[in-house]
DNA sequence: CTCATAGTTCGACCTTAATCGAAGCATCTG
DNA sequence: CAGATGCTTCGATTAAGGTCGAACTATGAG
């Protein structure tokens, strides 16, 4: 009826069962190519290639090209956040696109959402910096402390330049599986970069699941102890 | 593209333009009938009856029958949380809703529904007691806690002799001005008995309105805190 | 009781858009 | 340059589902 930029729009983007194959699997944080992106959501790639012009048209993808390959990459953290609450909204109702299997389990234990870490350990990990201090809740709006810089900097994250720029540093993410917070912003993508670095943990771009090494796990364990 | 939950289903529901008038139109927080949200979208009743259902069986509403009516409200923050999301997303969106319920300011602020307190106040009490954990909402029934029994008995209500009688104890019910739940049932009704008894407020019978005195409304914000 | 109102169900119509074959660009490789 | 690869555009087909009239059920009013 009274139009402006609605939310059926944006809603209806997501709402095709191909584009939403897709935008899942870019909330791995890899960017992927048309063909990838097909193959992703099981249709040719010239219906590929209509979709993802009306969800780049939409705003929810940020393309690149290079040389002959188109990538794309979801475009920002705001649409990944929404992703993952439409996810918590359909798995509270029950509607699964397959029925729980092996992944599954390994997807709630520890998974990459766009570019920071979610599922058990993700929770585990904000549920940790909460307690220790090191993050704190001011309003909506959550605030690394002067803690929390330190232990950041002690872990060998660059905590000045992520403050320099403009992205947020802490947001809040829900999880879906855990229905919890989970970190998001730069300084949660850091951290995970770090684990990544450190051999930690390893992450599986096709399926979004992060693998711990059993050295990683017990480190990890220490370093975000859980009451 | 194997596992998680199926968020196009979800992303389907709210992107039909009808559907997702209604769902803007629910972020009010008030609870609105199948007609009034057939207009909010504009489209017929049979129309909105059809939308209505599958959004109820998607998980996002949750239906109230009243008497021949039938109320919709959403069905959790997390659903207005998405929306939310949604119309971030969608970038200023505008849109606006128009007032419905009684003109009277007396009677939105306090009154009688049947024998118990209604409007504002009325509202006020139940969320009250729903914050304190007084009552709590297993599935579809309301139920009175221990620690609500024992606020109910410091209050000077005889809560054994309610429990005993046959009529239900708390029961929900939606707030013709507020569109909210207020309390219903055998403790509803005692609950403004006990109001009366202790001069805190007045019924007027043929208006409907209840007014409460100076000291009985501090009194009445003392035991029913608001956040 | 009858009448009115709120909502649901059914069936037919019809718009929308997802899909893919084929052809057309663009870019890289040899 | 030609040939291969990645992607886009066009057009026709087709399936899905939104829409409303009409008939039906349920509740309330007089």
């Amino acid at each position: 009826m009274r139009e402006g930029p609605d939310i059926a729009h944006i809603a209806a983007l997501i709402g095709d069962p191909a584009r939403a194959n897709m935008l899942t699997a870019l909330m791995s944080g890899k960017a992927l190519t048309v063909s990838e992106l097909a193959e992703e959501a099981g249709v040719t790639i010239q219906t590929a290639s209509s979709h993802l012009s009306k969800l780049d048209e939409g705003g929810l993808l940020r393309p690149r090209k290079q040389g002959r390959h188109k990538y794309f990459s979801l475009a920002s953290d705001e649409v990944a956040h929404v992703l993952e609450g439409l996810m918590g909204l359909a798995a509270g109702s029950g509607y699964r696109r397959k029925r729980t299997g092996p992944r599954d389990a390994e997807l709630r234990q520890a998974r990459v959402c766009y570019n920071h870490l979610a599922g058990d350990m993700g929770t585990q990990m904000f549920d940790s910096l909460m307690a220790q201090g090191h993050l704190v809740l001011d309003g909506e709006e959550l605030k690394l402390t002067d803690t929390g810089a330190a232990f950041a900097s002690e872990f060998e994250i660059d905590v000045e330049s992520l403050c320099k720029a403009r992205a947020p540093v802490c947001r809040e993410c829900l999880d879906w599986s855990e229905r919890r917070s989970h970190l998001a912003g730069s300084l949660g993508r850091a951290l995970l970069n770090r684990l990544e670095e450190l051999a930690w943990a390893k992450r599986d771009q096709k399926t979004r699941v992060v693998t711990f090494s059993r050295n990683g796990a017990e480190e990890f364990k220490k370093l975000f102890p859980v009451k």
